[in-house]
DNA sequence: GTTGAACGTGGAAGCGGTGCCACGCCCCGA
DNA sequence: TCGGGGCGTGGCACCGCTTCCACGTTCAAC
């Protein structure tokens, strides 16, 4: 591999003025330049990046910091999170985090040890102590699917969807509208399944219906706990006639509960979904449909820009209803 | 951050003999090791890893080298692979190759640039001038999915899945059984499909069924194309009475074409597939199941002794037939 | 003509490790 | 007693890049 150095002899400069060229600096007449740039291409030159990051006291890489890989909603964003990342020909490397702990351990790494220049969060929040830490640190950070403090992010409205679904249901005529969600106090503070929450009472309350509060299940994640949310709910001295899930793989849990007490999908009972994951279509589940695999792209588009210190703006992904067969008016 | 002039400083004694601790090499008193390790605690130093890297030559970091991360069963494996790297504190970095073009360039990035110390290959074959490279630079590289010239592997056998699979349908009668495959001329030298069906056709060859071309199909991968292929083979003369898809995802073409052409499964027509993919069980669908996850941990696992100097050998998984619905005795 | 600011440039000092070389010491054999 | 071979060790060159300082040059202003 030739280095900093063949390349300034080659071009009869001294190295600074190969670094200048290289990084863009101003300061390097035109004719000299475009000599630099002609034996970088004939030398097919690339700058070593562990003495560019040892010079610089930080990396050029990117950290993409990712919750559960398991999850197929946050396995759908990562997907085009990478595929987004892909020209940027930047080194990429995952952490992934599934406890508080891990989480702590990874920011402490990220943060004084290998100091990427862009952080590129998933569905993680994040307290206002690290993201000032990463201010600090001079660390690009975006958020995908989740709102951090000072810095851009791509978000979809949570609370939107909920209402969306629900109000879906009562369009058909459904009033006893059951929900099944996640638990709400999260060690790692994912707050979506709550906000789908808001959503759908708000839309209740804006039907004027009252809500039984017998009516809002909640458990760990899962399809066997949303089993078990279900019958509760079919037995019920006034069953729901539609339920609304919190997340598709939990709407799954839904659907087998009520097929397992001989109810039909959606004679009997309706069920909507949300996240619309690939699962969704094989099964006919109607769902609420959020921008996944694009969300990821246009994070990693947001934070491609910020590295070239560009201004870049929030952005707020529309979600709809994805309508299949699991619903039927009253 | 402390740097090893401070630990050295502290501990009283060079940054060599600092430098000889922390690699384990031999060549130092217990007691000034000791002394060392102290101080290393006590101001919680840990070396730069681009300082590392330069001085080296080489990156600790581990790369993963995939292909399509939207596949399915890639990701299963990918996951294992995360999982099972997480423990070993390297920095983990991920390269998707969707392109001969891509793979040319990922490899010499690889080989030419951040030469990891520890390459990961899922489901990717290489030729042997490119393993050649990775011996030359000394990069510890393992497969998965894919067996590689020279380095050690974790693997499934292809051919006897594809044989389990096909005598599964024999064992119950069947004996007019099609294949659904890829096409066999693969950009990326994938060899999983043409495997599965050398199974396919050395079992029915042991069940002494003479086979007809007609019921071999293969199509570009995905379920649009298995649709259509099952399209053809319920129009002949003599439709099949079972198939056997070379993919879950196949198998659901598979599925929607027969069932929209008002039969039933498995009562008309069975289907097998392959892989056993989370979506599998919702839908119902008997298939060949291979250990994806475990595939991945294992592999990360050899690599990791491999990377401690550890000789290892080659593991080759199990695969077993998951019974569901979708195959009937005839 | 002198001054000095702005410009373009070369070169050296780091960045934080690794690894080799040289040195002092101890112990053993001649 | 002396020489020589380990052993344990310190220290320095080096990895390839950035960055800053200093040095000509040019050119406008006075």
């Amino acid at each position: 591999m030739a280095t900093i150095l063949d390349v300034a002899r080659e071009a009869g400069v001294g190295v600074g003025t190969v670094s200048r060229v290289l990084n863009g600096r101003e300061r390097v007449a035109p004719g000299t330049r475009a000599r630099v740039l002609a034996v970088i291409e004939r030398l097919d030159y690339s700058p070593n990046l562990s003495a560019r990051s040892l010079s610089r006291g930080r990396t050029e890489a990117i950290c993409l910091l990712v919750p559960y890989l398991t999850s197929a909603s946050v396995n759908a964003r990562l997907q085009g999170v990478v595929e987004g990342l892909q020209s940027s020909g930047r080194e990429t490397f995952l952490q992934i985090v599934d406890s508080v702990d891990q989480r702590d351990r990874a920011i402490a790494s990220i943060v004084e040890g290998a100091k990427p220049a862009g952080l590129l969060v998933i569905s993680l929040p994040l307290s206002d102590n690290v993201m000032a830490c990463l201010r600090e640190a001079e660390i690009a950070t975006v958020g995908v699917d989740v709102a951090l403090d000072g810095v851009p992010s791509v978000t979809v409205d949570d609370i939107e969807g909920g209402r969306l679904a629900t109000r879906f249901l009562l369009d058909r005529g459904h009033r006893a509208v059951a929900f099944v969600g996640d638990l709400e106090d999260q060690p790692l503070g994912f707050r979506s399944s709550q906000n789908r929450r808001l959503g759908y009472l708000d839309a209740l309350a804006n039907a004027g219906i009252e809500q039984a509060d017998e009516y809002v299940k909640s458990g760990p994640f899962g399809r066997a706990s949303a089993h078990r949310l279900t019958r509760e709910l079919l037995t019920l001295a006034h069953p729901p006639t539609a339920v609304f899930a919190a997340s598709d793989v939990q709407a799954f849990g839904v659907l087998e509960a009520i097929r397992s007490d001989g109810l039909r999908v959606p004679e009997d009972v309706s069920v909507i979904g949300y996240d619309d994951i690939e699962l969704a279509p094989y099964v006919g589940l109607t769902s609420v449909h959020q921008p996944l695999f694009e969300s990821g792209q246009m994070g990693a588009g947001l934070l491609m820009a910020r590295l070239r210190q560009e201004e870049v703006e929030n952005v707020s992904l529309a979600v709809s209803v994805v309508e299949r067969d699991t619903v039927a008016p009253l």
